[in-house]
DNA sequence: AACTTGACGAGGG
DNA sequence: CCCCTCGCCAAGT
């Protein structure tokens, strides 16, 4: 069969695809990811796609979880590599091990979050 | 085919 | 702010 299952991809293409297109330095949370795939989808099945993602071809580094933490914990990768790799990437993280969401979560476009800060109009 | 587990998240105490 | 519980969906056994 010559039609590749293109539109049919599994949720797994689409994760990888997303994530892919993180730029250095930015991270995306489990929870956005699952609301941009759609309803059905959710952090918990993003997060289970992650840990099959290919390390050497997925930025599986740049996504964290909604705290703003690492939650590869000392799981497939030893303790703090996650961390460590997104510090090299210019994420400062605080000595609980989190970062400042606010300021280096990333959203592709058409995905824009709706600002949380209040306008500056007063 | 059913049950358990898991790189999550929001809510309540 | 930290800890516990429930809900979620796919994969492995």
């Amino acid at each position: 069969m010559e039609n590749e299952p293109v539109n049919d991809q599994k949720y797994r293409q689409r994760v990888y695809a997303i994530v892919s297109e993180i730029p250095v330095g930015r991270v995306m949370t489990y929870g956005q990811i699952a609301e941009m795939l759609g309803e059905g989808y959710t952090p918990r099945t993003v997060g289970f796609v992650m840990h099959a993602a290919d390390t050497k071809e997925v930025p599986w580094q740049r996504v964290i979880n909604s705290q703003g933490a690492c939650s590869t914990g000392r799981i497939t990768v030893p303790i703090n590599l996650q961390q460590k790799m997104l510090e090299d990437e210019g994420v400062k993280f605080n000595e609980k091990g989190r970062c400042d969401l606010n300021a280096y979560r990333w959203s592709p476009e058409g995905f824009e979050q709706e600002d949380e800060q209040p306008s500056l109009f007063g």
